[in-house]
DNA sequence: TAAATAGTGTCTCTTAGACAGTATATG
DNA sequence: CATATACTGTCTAAGAGACACTATTTA
């Protein structure tokens, strides 16, 4: 197939094999998780690695990240939000052959579920990022915290926070989105004026949510705003 | 090569042809400017894009980023800053075969200059960035806006404006950097105070730059401080 | 009741922008 | 001298954070 291209026949250059590999975080139980699986490759055994496939013919790269992602959760379109992260090239990240990986985010708006047929575990995104690189296979140790600190930055600039999130959501479930992600606590009332003031950022929905099981007031219902970018942004303070 | 790779034989999956794809941009005249090329694809006739290489079995990403540039205009490494913007992977964005490309931001501190020997121009980044989809060879005319938007979007949380200028410069041509890449006008006394309070943007250096040709006071010259990210950032309103 | 969560009001401090004023160059 | 650019000072308005206070729930 790609014998076409003029330089098929230049010393040096053949094709690589592509993969896309992907980092599914999600909110669970007020903390940022991380989906992790054991890699087919037996050269890797022993090691966790990101949900991967290899990229089709026919297939976009988009299409590959969420089938790498559905072949191992039920997950189904709407409730994952995919976002490329960076490519990964380096010649000698996989030792078997040379293979460029597009590396996405995904995030669920559900908490991730670890199948039993496949082998795979869910763990807190902050303590994968720093685990050791002989943790993970190929270069995915790499990956994550680029992932994670993708994520940290795109908060305070976009609507991200609310693919963590079911619609409708209320302002607390927000709030405990910022606060899993960049592990603060924030001032719930300066919050809630904040996000309320963001054009765009959410909109009112009818009816409120139940109290949970320790009372407090029920919570009004919002839905995502049309806004991705957010002007002015959420900064979290260094 | 990569028949070691376990899915090598499924159906439907076959490797990819692999290439980057540069968008070279810097500052000439107080505008920013992006340096085109006539591609060799003869489909592709009459039409623009990016300086772009296909990656070398042995080479990082990075590396065949540097060649297509280095092999168009004799830029030299330190004079440039290599950024990966994104992959684009469309199965049919290159009529020929199947080619997935890493597109990367390069940021030169001096003007791009044409070379003669290969047919290259250099245009208005912002023009460009509007043109017709039909002026540009493949997807080309998808990847100028994204390259133009990113480096909008960094110059306010990073330091990358500084890689638009030789070192030593002043404030005043810093401003000039985010007037020209914002479209905007700044006042020089607010830009100066946000610039100097931000801690790690720029660093005082010895010495003052001579006038310019219509006088004025010479001005102070500064480095490059050591931070990539900007704490406060450098906002733009809207 | 107390405790918990949602939501409002208000004060203070910081900062961004407008713009006046000073410093030092060219012509 | 006028004009241009660099740089400083200062006023004002807006926004962020601290925190008191009210509203509505569970236990």
């Amino acid at each position: 197939m790609t014998k076409s291209l003029d330089d098929g026949g230049v010393a040096g250059i053949s094709s690589c094999a592509v993969a896309v590999d992907v980092a599914a975080m999600a909110i669970q139980d007020g903390r940022l998780t991380l989906l992790l699986t054991e890699p087919d490759d037996a050269s890797q055994a022993g090691r966790w690695s990101l949900p991967g496939r290899r990229v089709r013919d026919d297939e976009s790269l988009d299409a590959t990240a969420l089938r790498a992602l559905s072949e191992l959760i039920g997950t189904e379109e709407p409730a994952v939000l995919l976002e490329q992260l960076r490519t990964y090239g380096e010649p000698a990240r996989d030792p078997r052959a040379r293979v460029v990986s597009i590396a996405y985010l995904a995030l669920a708006a559900r908490p991730l579920v670890p199948s039993a047929s496949r082998r795979t575990t869910v763990v807190a995104a902050s303590e994968a990022a720093a685990w050791s690189t002989d943790r993970f296979a190929y270069d995915h140790a790499a990956i994550v915290p680029d992932a994670l600190e993708r994520l940290r930055a795109k908060l305070e600039y976009t609507s991200l926070a609310t693919a963590l999130l079911e619609q409708p959501f209320t302002l607390g479930e927000l709030r405990t989105v910022y606060e899993a992600v960049w592990d603060v606590e924030l001032d719930p009332a300066n919050f809630r004026r904040k996000v309320v003031s963001t054009p765009g950022f959410v909109r009112a929905a009818a009816g409120t949510a139940p109290s949970g099981p320790t009372g407090g007031r029920p919570a009004r219902r919002y839905h995502s705003g049309g806004a991705t970018r957010l002007h002015p942004a959420m900064l979290r303070d260094r």
